[in-house]
DNA sequence: CAGTGAGCGAGCTTCCGCTTGACTT
């Protein structure tokens, strides 16, 4: 028997304090929350001051009741869970559950896996705050209440297994109205001017920008007009120190925005590869929002960069968290041993330990010291300026280890080292050139700078935006996808040895990569919602009811009080939504039919959306038809809707039988002699497809059919050896048998198949339908 | 796999935040 009992979270870190305590200590962790609301109905007892209804799950007893068994011998139990208003309440549902008596129990906290911070913990108990567990508590509740009332009515009012909620409606709301945005952005050109200047004899070049840009050709070919024979002349030369600082320790929001940026990986994935680097005990804790280092890790930063770079790079800091609603129940997001400077693993594991070294290390170096020239070029014949600028690096400081990137599209910058120059120095010009540039919509969120702007509003929390951004997507509402961008024309006039000379260029612009863009059902519920339920999806609702939670956790405020002030107009405004409004598919009529006269329209059907032709009656069917990936009911015009009528069509023959072209339930496809060929969106149109591109398609086909077959066997007709996306594997009877790693696919006998396949052991199962309920 | 598409309708779906495995393909 173990006289004291510590419980954590997670196991990971029980472990690591156990090694701090000793033998009489042992060390628990509860996985998380214990218990929840009773998921089966809404789990709360409204009528009994919104009572709630807890249960322990199903996959949480085992735990439990391990963890019971252990309390009760213990003579101290120890709650150590977070100290945020999860934590609190943690530690609150294990003293209900697990029995706890005040004098048996006691409240710990630290905010860091240190030696010191635990024994200092453990001198410093204190009792569960009830106050903060009823912040949890009102939280918990509004969260399910908003959820579980709301989302009926959208499986009533809209399709079934559709849900909304406080912080993934607003997720959908943001993507909704920035691709809205961008759909109404009207993009404008204008002229940007560059000069480039001959300096010592023709050996050096001065690069410089215009202080103006032209609207349109005319203006800017005036210009260059005045340019030809000007002199230009150096008027100004200003230069000023400058400095760069570097950025914060990761928390879970930058370091997601990090890898995405730098490593192109998904936030799901940066955070199981940070789990992975944290259960190996190679970073702290990777669900954080706090920017904390604990002193332990500033001096071993510090002792790191005087060895590696010398004492002028060292620069100890602690930095504050800017983002609303911080709890800052851990550290920052860094390696537990700042001198191990890799780590094995796998390459993304390394890739990202990488990062969150160089990030940590250089959060605890000197500043960057720059010198910037701006230089002043006057032109004889007209008023604007040429204006060159220059960035010198004085001292590099953290820039030796780590600079952080933006989510600005890359401009090209005319900031670069300068020749030696002097004031009324005359330039000699080599050419400029006028370039057309177009003006930028906003860009379309990732799943990072979503996140970003999420933290910003204060909307969810470090363990929630990951599942966030992946339920929003699995809903259906958001996809992540790749654009291609559209070519575009732009002008280019340049001035050189006296001549003025136009071109006519073309650029891609738009194309897109990893971007969210709303589905037709994300903008339906989005728009139902915002018209329904404006309060909720206003951005600052978890903004203001954060406010009220803290009133709660410092006793100010009952918490069923706060409840009831929301619920009452709430549930109102829930009864009154599903009793009046109408069915919501999004329907938008489009015109007329050229050729029936009658209405053409698009809308949400029972498969997607889809367009029609014609509104059903008696004696009258309408025409329908599904819209191509791609194509949005928002945006879709009348000519788009009624190409898709066209099709099926036969766009010719092919070995004396009809080649054909349709959509499908899968989208666009050839049919050829009874056999299917799926048509790819970006590579073809299946309304302009010729009949040459057909037989390509459908050769190809064929050809990676010819490769997916090893083997065929004599013997028997339904036996084959196929390659498949995990390699070669056998086929019988149209069930899957895997090759056992020590043969050879190639080489293997019809005997030896037909072993296989009695044995049986290797038969693969039939593909996995919807998952079960646990 | 491939030209579905409202009306009677079984029973089901859903929230946010804590934490890790189980699972094939």
């Amino acid at each position: 028997m173990v006289e004291n009992l510590v419980i954590v979270e997670s196991p990971a870190k029980a472990s690591t304090i156990e090694k701090f305590l000793g033998k009489n200590y042992l060390v628990k962790s509860s996985f998380g929350h214990i218990r929840d609301l009773d998921k089966k109905n809404l789990g709360i007892d409204v009528k009994k001051d919104y009572e709630p209804q807890y249960i322990v799950p199903e996959d949480k007893k085992k735990i439990v009741a391990e963890l019971k068994k252990l309390a009760k011998e213990a003579k101290i139990v120890w709650l150590a869970s977070d100290e945020d208003r999860e934590g609190e309440a943690i530690s609150w549902h294990l003293y209900e559950v697990l029995g706890l008596r005040q004098d048996n129990t006691k409240r710990i906290v630290f905010h860091e896996i240190t030696k010191d911070a635990i024994l200092n913990a453990i001198k410093n108990p204190r009792f569960i705050d009830l106050n903060l567990v009823n912040a949890q508590q009102a939280r918990r509740v509004l969260d399910r209440l908003v959820g579980f009332e709301i989302s009926p009515i959208l499986w009533k009012k809209v399709k079934p297994a559709l849900s909304a909620g406080r912080v993934q409606s607003v997720a959908v709301r943001l993507i909704v109205e920035r691709e809205r945005e961008i759909q109404a952005f009207n993009s404008t050109s204008s002229f940007k001017v560059n000069a480039n200047f001959f300096t010592e004899q023709k050996k050096g070049s001065l690069f410089s920008e215009l202080d103006n840009k032209f609207t349109d050709r005319k203006v800017t070919l005036d210009f260059l007009n005045k340019c030809q024979g000007a002199q230009f002349k150096i008027t100004d030369i200003v230069t000023k120190p400058s400095k760069k600082s570097p950025a914060a320790p990761f928390t879970t929001s930058t370091l997601q925005q990090e890898a995405s940026r730098k490593l192109s990986f998904s936030v799901g994935q940066t955070m199981a590869i940070a789990q992975k680097l944290y259960e190996a005990g190679k970073i702290t804790y990777m669900r954080t929002d706090s920017v904390n280092l604990s002193d332990t890790a500033i001096t071993m930063a510090k002792d790191v960069i005087i060895k590696e770079y010398g004492e002028k790079f060292s620069n100890p800091r602690q930095y504050k968290t800017k983002s609303k609603g911080a709890q800052e129940a851990h550290e920052a997001i860094r390696p537990t041993y700042l001198d191990q400077f890799e780590i094995e693993g796998s390459a993304t594991e390394r890739r990202l330990y990488d990062l969150i070294w160089k990030r940590t290390v250089a959060s605890q170096m000197s500043d960057a010291a720059l010198e910037k020239t701006t230089v002043t070029i006057n032109i004889s014949t007209t008023p604007e300026k040429f204006i060159a600028s220059g960035e010198v690096m004085k001292f590099e400081g953290f820039l030796k280890v780590y600079l952080e990137s933006t989510d600005e599209e890359n401009e090209e910058s005319t900031e670069r080292l300068l020749p030696p120059l002097k004031i009324n120095q005359i330039l000699d010009l080599n050419y400029i050139k006028a370039t057309e540039r177009f003006t930028h919509h906003l860009p379309r969120y990732t799943e990072a700078s979503l996140v970003k702007k999420l933290e910003e509003l204060g909307i969810g929390r470090p363990s929630t935006y990951a599942p966030t951004i992946s339920t929003i997507q699995v809903r259906g509402y958001v996809v992540k996808e790749d654009r291609e961008g559209i070519t575009r024309e732009y002008q280019e006039i340049t001035l050189q040895n006296l001549t003025i000379t136009e071109k006519k260029l073309k650029e891609i612009t738009g194309a897109e990569k990893f971007k969210l863009f709303p589905s037709d059902i994300g903008m339906i519920v989005n728009d139902f919602l915002v018209q329904h339920f404006k309060d909720i999806l206003d951005y600052n609702f978890t903004a203001n009811v954060e406010k009220e939670f803290d009133e709660i956790a410092i006793g100010n405020l009952g918490w069923t009080k706060m409840i009831d002030k929301f619920y009452n107009p709430f549930h109102e405004k829930v009864a009154i939504t599903t009793e009046t409004s109408e069915r919501s598919v999004g329907e938008r009529i489009l015109g007329a039919d050229p050729v029936s006269g009658k209405p053409v329209m698009v809308k949400i059907g029972r498969f997607g959306p889809m367009a029609q032709i014609g509104v059903a009656t008696d004696e009258d069917k309408p025409r329908f038809a599904g819209l191509l990936k791609g194509q949005s009911i928002d945006t879709i015009s009348l000519d788009e809707v009624l190409d898709l009528f066209k099709l099926p069509k036969v766009i010719g023959s092919f070995e004396e039988k009809d080649v054909l072209v349709g959509i499908g339930r899968f989208g666009p496809y050839l049919k050829h002699d009874n056999k299917f060929y799926s048509i790819k969106i970006a590579e073809d149109n299946p309304l302009t497809v010729t009949i040459d591109r057909a037989i390509e398609i459908i050769g190809i086909k064929r050809q990676e059919l010819l490769n997916k077959v090893i083997k065929n066997f004599s013997e028997d007709a339904n036996l084959q050896i196929l390659n498949g996306r995990w390699g070669a594997y056998i086929v019988f009877k149209k069930e899957n048998y895997k090759i056992p790693k020590t043969k050879s696919a190639e080489a293997l006998t019809f005997k030896e198949c037909m072993d296989i396949i009695k044995d049986g052991s290797t038969k693969s199962k039939p593909a996995r339908g919807k998952k079960k309920k646990s």
